[in-house]
DNA sequence: TGACCTAGTATCAAAAACATGACTAATGGA
DNA sequence: TCCATTAGTCATGTTTTTGATACTAGGTCA
């Protein structure tokens, strides 16, 4: 690892700082306690409203609102309001969310592997890693 | 994007859940206002605690302390303390944490081709994509 | 006429994250 | 004796995020 065959280990300081702020502005797009279930919901289909507010327990309308805006604003969510009466509205995941596929997929490897060795949070659990989580 | 190759979409709903609730206790151990720019400076030397102070411009003491103790309480730096007087700690960063390696690198590069399609947040600059960042 | 439906807003309260400045401990050196 | 040093802690204040509740619009249906 000290060998120094990583790309941005030899980027120039000023693109390091660029590489970091844009570190924190894509972060910045998927923390919020609602985002993840949000587009896990909308990977795998399209949901309106009030799916997406029974398909996620705990959330309100507001946050539900408010992280949904959000995703909106970055590109992350498509939203589709049809003039009807009662409304409707149906959100969609965007092809630039679905590209972040990868981004999910390494850290959810990771936490696999690392919370396997890990205590766990406040669970007072016997068996992590082989149980098949026969759901209580 | 349909035809259902991916992995997690023929999880049980069980494990769905858990899958989510790894994946946001992952999130929350790198969010963090000042994780990122810490362990950008472990990943490439050791650090004690006045150098990574001096290192990171804006954050303070306290922060620095807060931030650095929740990334060893979740194993992903190492604080030595030595017995010496003026007292000396290093931190560095650790196996778990360089395993983050590939995700962070997704991160960046989703960050790469998405904010060059989209608009900045608040620089208002003429070119992103292909200027040399000459530092301002 | 009035209750009902959906997808929101508006308002306020609580909690979490972050910032600020003062303070501490132990020792070597002036 | 007293000051500088390092890596903190403590108390307090501000900002951001999240939550709870009530309210709205506009057409349908009874």
């Amino acid at each position: 690892m000290t060998n120094g065959k990583t790309d941005d280990a030899e980027l120039p300081e000023c693109q390091q700082d660029r590489a970091i702020e844009d570190f924190h502005r894509a972060l910045g797009m998927i923390t919020g306690k609602w985002k993840g279930e949000i587009l896990w919901q909308l990977v795998q289909r399209k949901h309106r409203f009030g799916e997406l507010l029974r398909a996620i327990p705990g959330v309100t309308q507001h946050m539900l609102t408010t992280q949904l805006r959000d995703l909106e604003a970055n590109g992350l969510v498509k939203r589709t309001a049809f003039p009807e009466i009662p409304p409707r509205v149906e959100y969609e995941i965007t092809e630039a969310a679905r590209a972040l596929r990868p981004v999910y997929d390494e850290l959810f490897r990771w936490s696999q592997a690392h919370f396997s060795t890990l205590h766990p949070p406040s669970t007072p659990d016997s068996d992590e890693s082989a149980a098949p989580l026969t759901h209580p």
